[in-house]
DNA sequence: GCGGACTGCTTACCT
DNA sequence: ACAGGTAAGCAGTCCGCG
């Protein structure tokens, strides 16, 4: 029972008879025989097809799956541990298209599909958890995935009819992506494959945990304790020549492509440059490294050629916008070179992605962009989304500075350059012993994301995922999103913003002043352990069952259903009490494993965090307000009561926010005593999260300080913080900051003050002798949206239109007049301008000179009001002076 | 015509 | 295209002033 190989080679379009033994009813899974495995690469004009077939007893990872429109099903590229490469498979089990109707083929026979929509109909049961019973479903296949929106428009309700069809088609495999597996011969299935690093044991203490999650923890054991495999990986990036005003397109590739560089994570480093007679080959600098290969092109067609080449080499190809430029030009441009056949790049132009069919293309600018990554991975460390400044404050290194324009720079400069932005490239997925690609992998398993899918997109395609998963594993009919409105469309609460759906958390009012010995307590996970606890789910809030109303959400008018454990708590309760009780005691202590599992342990926290946030965005498929609106709900009741017990213990509770109480001086026993109360009492586990020397808090809430016992600082929403606060005051902040850090009692309180004073009496002098430079008094600011959609002429919008007209301008100097008909300044870039004194009261920085007169009184209050915030509090407990009042001037005269 | 009270827009932060 | 809550600055508007 061989397969034979070369039964569908390119070409190719007829589909194997054995295709249509539609057998094995049981699972709905089709088989038929393996019909082509090959992994092409092309060598100049030579096509070289290397026949390849599967083995057994040999560890396959999944990477990820596509349609394969050629095929007309599933493709699926492996990772061949044994030979290193990429494998591109079409699906060996044969799983055809479909979606599900509610009406039995009888009826649905009466329906009029237009020609070729329908192969076949097939009667199935699933449950419905809406209606908590059996539901008979007919299911209707179709020859691809694009007749089922056919079938959708004739019918109207159908339901998993918008499952993108090669992740419906993992989803009916239950296989996992970024797992390994291999190749059952005699079955023609994948099957799990032993792994050889799962030495890590389940502690007793969690998985006494564990064992509430019915079967989850066989389900996912793999995906937390499976080795990631190394794979050869290259970091591509590519430089162009361009014209003054004229970014390089791929819509219109005129420029050249002059210098692509690729450093593996084997050691080498490739320069292809393209020679150049009117450019100076300039000085060799230190910079580069002997084991560079620097290979030179008379022809840009030879340059290309050979970068193809190379990446058709790798596993894993990594770019910094390759998605959105690097790969489109490299590929257009070869287009117009007429290179065509050995162009190894598939661009999706619909949605903008770039892939390889013999690896991954994992672009980390469409990684780092995502928000959860930014903000739960890396802890918001970095602030702006390029290059630069994600490799500063990463790896501590960013890109190279250069002389002159790119076209212009000196050869040796220009591959300094490029070779430098593919190092920090190939870094940014594989620094801290492959902490990015790991990430990756492992969010890829758990949420079940194809891996190339996961990189572009968003948390809530990952939770989608997870939950679509989860639904088809245990049999059950995934609901429409209008199904789940049943369960209402108006919160029970009353939001305090305008214009938001249902009520949040509850923030306390802080005590202003200086507190010295402040614990603070915070609840572990607050939102998902809500959702576990309470048993939160789109079915089982406001459930049929008559008994069940008495379990009542506080502060709403639901209630949670007692009978049945929810799929959505489940799922969430279930990766939370990993996270919490195995993963995150296990990332803390050392063990070779350390790293991993703290990579583990943070991809965990991705998940978890985001999926409170997604039960509440109307845009997700399983949204359920009453869900998002009862764990808020919860969330206040905690806080609150937990407030209610220290006043009770008599402890003063100075400031909380969402989920965190600010404990005066409390002793230990006090503190074990909440903390136990909150776990027996609410359900939800309180930690001691941090202690301050001290804290100080103003009457604003989200804005304090504390300095803890080793002097280092804590600053929260303080504006001498803020990206818009000019350089000159967030450096006089921080020197602030560093004088109070050395406070030890509130008699070094006075000491400080006095460096303090003379310290803002400086700034206030450099000011007005006018010693700053544009750069120190410019305030930056993000344009959110293009210059045309504002409704409200503000002061960055007014300077960006400055910017745009100048721009224009100098456009059409050097372009005989013509102007430009795109615009410059785009949504998402950062605009920095100077207050002034001219007519608009701002200008841009770009537009700034020495004679531009600068608005001095702005400045000087923008300096009042940052210091104030601070000695407002300060005063309090240190001088009997009020409240935050004191106008700086009047206060250091 | 001008300033204060007010609302709404915008950004950046906190959890 | 994950949530809501808070601070701050400014633009724009209305109102009262006779």
């Amino acid at each position: 029972m061989s397969p034979k190989l070369d039964e569908f080679v390119e070409g190719s379009t007829s589909i194997p008879k054995k295709i249509t033994q539609e057998n094995n009813t049981k699972t709905n899974i089709l088989f038929h025989e393996l019909n082509r495995v090959s992994n092409k690469e092309r060598v100049g004009n030579k096509v070289q097809v290397e026949s390849y077939q599967l083995k057994s007893y040999t560890d396959y990872f999944i990477l990820s799956t596509v349609y394969d429109a050629k095929f007309n099903g599933a493709g699926i590229k492996l990772y061949d541990t044994a030979n290193q490469r990429v494998l591109y498979i079409n699906d060996p089990y044969g799983h055809v298209p479909y979606c599900l109707s509610r009406e039995p083929i009888e009826k649905l026979e009466q329906y009029k599909f237009p020609k070729g929509t329908i192969k076949r109909f097939e009667s199935i049961n699933k449950k419905d958890l809406l209606a908590s019973s059996e539901v008979n479903l007919t299911k209707i296949y179709t020859p691809t995935p694009s007749e089922v929106p056919k079938v959708r428009d004739v019918l109207g309700d159908t339901w998993e009819s918008k499952i993108k069809y090669h992740q419906n088609w993992l989803y009916d495999t239950q296989l996992v992506p970024g797992r390994k597996y291999w190749w059952d011969e005699e079955n023609y299935k994948f099957i799990e494959a032993k792994s050889s690093t799962s030495g890590m044991n389940i502690p007793d203490t969690a998985l006494n945990y564990l064992k509430q999650y019915e079967g989850l923890i066989d389900v996912f054991i793999d995906d937390f304790t499976q080795e990631i495999p190394d794979m050869p990986v290259v970091a591509c990036d590519i430089e162009t020549e361009y014209e003054e005003g004229q970014i390089p397109q791929p819509s219109d590739p005129k420029f050249r492509i002059i210098c692509i560089c690729l450093v593996d994570n084997r050691g080498k480093e490739y320069a292809l440059v393209l020679n150049r007679d009117e450019i100076d080959r300039g000085e060799k600098t230190e910079i580069i490294p002997s084991e560079l290969i620097i290979e030179r092109f008379t022809a840009e067609e030879d340059l290309i050629k050979r970068a193809f080449e190379l990446l058709v080499k790798y596993t894993v190809v990594t770019s910094f916008n390759g998605d959105n430029f690097d790969f489109p030009y490299l590929h257009e441009r070869a287009r117009h070179l007429k290179i065509r056949e050995t162009n190894p790049i598939i661009w999706n132009k619909r949605s903008g992605d770039c892939n390889f069919k013999s690896a991954l293309h994992l672009d980390l600018y469409r990684f780092y962009h995502n928000i959860a990554i930014k903000t739960y991975a890396f802890g918001n460390k970095y602030r702006e989304e390029n290059l630069n400044a994600i490799a500063e404050a990463l790896l501590g290194i960013g890109k190279l500075k250069i002389s002159t324009g790119i076209s212009e720079l000196p050869e040796w400069e220009l591959i300094n350059y490029c070779l430098r932005d593919a190092k920090i490239t190939l870094d940014l997925l594989l620094f801290d012993e492959k902490t990015p690609l790991n990430l990756i992998f492992i969010l890829s398993r758990v949420s079940r994301t194809p891996i190339d899918d996961l990189v572009r997109t968003s948390v809530s395609t990952w939770v989608k995922s997870l939950f679509y998963f989860e639904h088809r594993r245990r049999g059950l009919l995934i609901p429409n999103p209008e199904d789940l409105l049943i369960k209402g469309t108006q919160a029970s609460s009353e939001a305090i913003i305008k214009g938001k759906k249902y009520k949040g958390a509850r923030v306390i009012d802080p005590v202003p002043g200086v507190h010295f010995n402040v614990a603070v307590l915070d609840f572990a996970s607050l939102y998902p352990s809500i959702i576990g606890t309470f048993n939160l789910s789109y079915e089982t809030i406001l459930c049929n069952h008559e008994k069940c109303k008495e379990n009542h959400v506080p502060q709403t008018k639901y209630w949670v259903c007692q009978e049945n454990r929810g799929i959505m708590s489940d799922i969430i309760g279930f990766i939370k009490d990993v996270r919490v009780r195995w993963i995150k005691p296990e990332s803390k202590r050392k063990s070779s494993n350390q790293i991993f599992n703290r990579i583990l342990e943070r991809s965990l926290k991705v998940l978890i965090n985001a999926s409170y946030g997604v039960l509440g965005s109307d845009r997700f498929p399983l949204y359920c307000l009453p869900v998002a609106d009862s764990t808020t709900a919860y969330g206040r009741d905690a806080i609150e009561k937990t407030i209610q017990k220290a006043q009770i213990l008599g402890i003063k509770v100075l400031y909380g926010d969402t989920d965190s109480v600010f404990l005066e001086n409390p002793s230990k026993q006090e503190i074990e005593e909440i903390i136990n109360w909150s776990t027996a009492e609410l359900e939800v586990s309180l930690e001691m999260e941090k202690i301050y020397r001290y804290v100080v808090l103003s009457e604003r809430k989200k804005n304090y300080f504390g300095v803890y016992p080793d002097s280092s600082v804590d600053v929260k929403g303080l504006m001498g913080k803020k990206r818009n606060t000019p350089m000159f005051l967030q450096d006089g902040f921080a020197d602030v900051l560093k004088i109070l850090s050395e406070v030890h009692s509130e008699e070094d309180f006075d000491i400080a003050k006095n460096k303090v004073k003379e310290l803002v009496k400086n700034i206030y002098q450099k000011l007005e002798n006018g010693k700053y430079t544009g750069e120190d008094l410019a305030i930056t600011m993000q344009l959110t949206q293009p210059l045309h959609a504002y409704k409200v002429n503000a002061q960055h919008v007014k300077a960006a239109k400055q910017l745009e007209n100048s721009l224009q301008k100098q456009y059409k100097k050097t372009h005989d007049g013509n102007s430009s008909n795109k615009s410059f300044i785009k949504a998402g870039q950062l605009i920095k301008y100077i207050k002034t004194q001219t007519d608009k009261h701002v200008i841009p920085l770009e537009l700034y000179t020495e004679d531009t007169k600068i608005d001095i009184k702005s400045y000087r209050s923008m300096i009042d009001s940052i210091f104030d915030q601070l000695f407002g509090a300060l005063d309090i407990d240190t001088t009997e002076v009020a409240t935050g009042q004191i106008n700086l001037m009047d206060f250091f005269g």
